[in-house]
DNA sequence: ATCATATTGTTCTATTTTTCACAATAACAT
DNA sequence: ATGTTATTGTGAAAAATAGAACAATATGAT
């Protein structure tokens, strides 16, 4: 089993610069055009694919439908991938009008929420009361959710969602959560994202 | 110069940690005790706090005020962080309505887009016209900004605020941005970041 | 048919990151 | 004062990750 998460992200981003070759009319590309594609090395797009068993032609590279064919069987986008927000406030709802997730088989089916306003059974993606949200889950079979609500919820949230059958949470709560029974849980923590960002832009500038 | 981003994060989530240990009362706190509210390893916190040049007291841990104290200079929070936000679309208004950064810091200063339906100066944080853009950020002095435009405008977009002074660029679009002149782009890809969760959901399932 | 060439696939090497282990030592107890 | 104990700080070991090198080989040229 491969637990580098680098490596399965690096997999996503050949995935999309495959498309985007693909668009532009390519039919097979080497592991150097990719490697320059998604700013790798050739040797480790071939190491990378020679992890999941992936194999090209001597001389001949690699075809590119077949290259997503592979890639999307193994990130699990040979079926559509149903998913639910748990707090429609704002990260919540801009994620639940986001169209751009559709095109990657990643289909935002509900959100859930405690205020009686965000309530909206007719939206594209509806929102519902979080009483309902466990009933749904099961009944749909969901098992990734993300949580966008306050921190002060999260944990709770987390712990209800996870009872329901969620196997993965992408967590935009500031806060390290804990996770009961096997699910996951993947943090989206833009502060950091941002002390990170000050601290090699302040580091640069200095040794400059 | 540390170049290990892990190791920032890290450094960002004692801080984080550490402020919640502070609010609870204590005054100082262990390796062990650091690495437990994380999710690490003792000897990694030290490792980590040697890399820093942070020492403690033999037996007696570390002053958790002055722990923050330097972690907040290594990652420039001695100073308030402005930030603007190119693009108020779903995602840009979202963050400009968020006051956790302001906990952090941080302070989103103002946004710009190309629609004058979403011009608006009275705003908490007023949103300009993006040709505003360069006079505010050079008159400004700021340095960082998110990005927050669609695909097709991101590349332009980030050429016109590299151009007009910003060092780092914290990135939505679901693309490599190319960087000219030393500025830094951190991308956070949501679309990648559910792909990854869904991949070890589906491996965590299967070998169970 | 043979040769030269380009490109893969994998092994071997280097680098980076994490963990282990323990000497050094400050605090506390007696 | 002396001894005991808890905890740091770091150097060495281990593990994980990335990169380089090159043999294997399919393709196309002559
Ligand atoms: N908005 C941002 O730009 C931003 C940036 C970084 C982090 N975050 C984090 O994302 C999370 C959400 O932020 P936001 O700005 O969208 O907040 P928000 O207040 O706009 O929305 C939160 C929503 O969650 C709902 N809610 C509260 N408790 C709930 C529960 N137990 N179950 C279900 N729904 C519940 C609220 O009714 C509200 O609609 C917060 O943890 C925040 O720290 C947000
Ligand atoms: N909304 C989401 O949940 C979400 C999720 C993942 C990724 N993203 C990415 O984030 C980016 C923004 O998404 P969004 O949903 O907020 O889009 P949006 O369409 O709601 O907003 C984009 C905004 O940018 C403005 N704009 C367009 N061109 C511009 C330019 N050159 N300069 C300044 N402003 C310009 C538009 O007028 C609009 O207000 C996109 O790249 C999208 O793929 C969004």
């Amino acid at each position: 089993m491969i637990t580098n998460k680098n490596c399965i992200i690096r997999l996503s981003r050949y995935k999309n610069a495959l498309y985007r070759l693909q668009a532009l009319g390519f039919v097979k590309v080497f592991s150097d055009n990719l490697a320059d594609a998604v700013g790798g090395t050739a040797s480790q797009v071939r190491k990378d694919f020679s992890i999941f068993g992936i194999s090209g032609n001597k001389k001949g590279g690699y075809q590119i439908d077949s290259l997503l064919e592979k890639m999307n069987s193994i990130l699990g986008k040979d079926q559509l991938q149903k998913v639910v927000v748990v707090g429609a406030g704002h990260i919540g709802s801009a994620l639940m009008r986001y169209r751009g997730f559709e095109k990657e088989g990643i289909k935002i089916v509900a959100g859930f929420d405690i205020d009686p306003a965000k309530i909206n059974r007719s939206n594209p993606v509806p929102v519902l009361p979080l009483e309902e949200a466990k009933s749904f889950i099961k009944s749909n079979g969901i098992r990734i959710a993300i949580l966008a609500v306050p921190d002060i919820a999260a944990q709770q949230a987390a712990d209800l969602i996870c009872a329901s059958g969620i196997k993965g949470i992408l967590n935009f709560a500031p806060l390290g959560l804990k996770s009961g029974d096997g699910c996951i849980i993947n943090n989206v923590n833009l502060e950091i994202e941002l002390e990170n960002l000050i601290y090699f832009v302040n580091v640069t500038e200095k040794t400059k």
